[in-house]
DNA sequence: GCGGTCAGATTAACACCGTTAGCTAACCAA
DNA sequence: TTGGTTAGCTAACGGTGTTAATCTGACCGC
């Protein structure tokens, strides 16, 4: 049963940001799988239907919070593009970005790669928020080693497999490995990885 | 309305192997999110309950498929260990199997690392059977780079980390990078940290 | 033949899930 | 007082993992 009399007023914008807050907040806790519409709907004292006044489906709340991660990334790594001029040190500090996003907002980092229960069945290919974070990244390799574009783009995608494969394996070993050290054996392969492309 | 007529009288193992088959069966053709007790049941002719007999939950069910998955890495490794001497290539052939297992059986990999709506809460760190695979490829670094344990311990992190990010990445973006070319950059860097460990 | 036992398998239920159809109650213009 | 619009709800459908209770049928001693 719903009480409607201590419910707040809120504008439409705050009731659909409270949705996503939400979500993000029993993903944190409970994992994803923990996520249903019915406890997003009870934290927000509405009944279940309201959610789909507000996101079609389960799965585009889901690709709104992942798009929601690639573009807090782009502005992350504006940032640094403005902050530095090296290449070099644009590189391996966007590289430091990405740990501490993915360790900060664990959840937001699994539904943006379907891990450990986050399920987003939306193609993330097409997704013009993530390509907008792979041309950042492939302006800084290019800004370096101007090439021809497929070399740009193996490069990024080996820079993207390496940074990605050490973050995921930090995370899956932590109980075993602490999260302090898989940091440092990260900025050290890095570090490598950029100093290599001269 | 389950028909007995045309059940056919099967042994404990074969029952218990037809349940594996069949949830890897229907997760490879609609992923492990479409994977149901019910519809196991369904397609080796029992009622939901009997799946109960033979696996104390869905999750150990996976666990079942996981370990599975982590034991035919560790006689394939084996394998590799009789067939080859030269510590390099050894690695080399190693790394390659990864791949291969990855793309053959995507949905054992899937559910191994948790990717794609798999979803196993068993805790994998504990799982003997993956250590055993660890240890193979520890010994192999160690064949050739005879360190202390720790720096063992952190190349055969790294070595992980970098094929199982390619592996990831590749599978993500096959739909934008085809697999034969994500391949290729694969064997590549393979290639490359084998030769860097001497 | 008859009653009892026991294992194998089933049905039916519980509490959830995503999603949707349809209702209610409040407001506001005519 | 109507009529219409709108916000929000309840209730339902078909699905999920899981379990308690029940049924079925074969076997055995008498």
């Amino acid at each position: 049963m719903i009480d409607v009399t201590d419910r707040k007023p809120r504008s439409h914008e705050l009731t659909r940001s409270g949705i996503v807050l939400t979500a993000k907040a029993i993903a944190r806790r409970d994992g994803w799988q923990a996520v249903s519409i019915r406890k997003i709907a009870d934290a927000i004292q509405y009944s279940p239907p309201i959610v789909y006044e507000y996101f079609d489906s389960k799965d585009v709340l889901l690709d709104e919070i992942r798009c929601e991660g690639f573009r807090y990334l782009s502005t992350e790594y504006d940032r640094v593009m403005k902050l530095y001029r090296d290449p070099e040190k644009r590189l391996f500090e966007i590289s430091l970005i990405q740990w501490r996003f993915a360790t900060e907002k664990p959840e937001v980092y699994q539904v943006m790669y379907n891990l450990d229960g986050a399920y987003c069945t939306l193609p993330i290919s097409q997704s013009a928020d993530m390509q907008a974070v792979g041309d950042v990244v492939r302006e800084t390799i290019f800004s370096f080693i101007p090439k021809a574009k497929e070399a740009i783009q193996k490069l990024y995608f080996e820079w993207w497999a390496t940074s990605h494969g050490f973050i995921m394996l930090a995370l899956l070993l932590r109980d075993q490995q602490p999260l302090a050290q898989s940091e440092q054996v990260y900025q050290e392969t890095m570090r490598r990885f950029v100093r290599g492309l001269r």
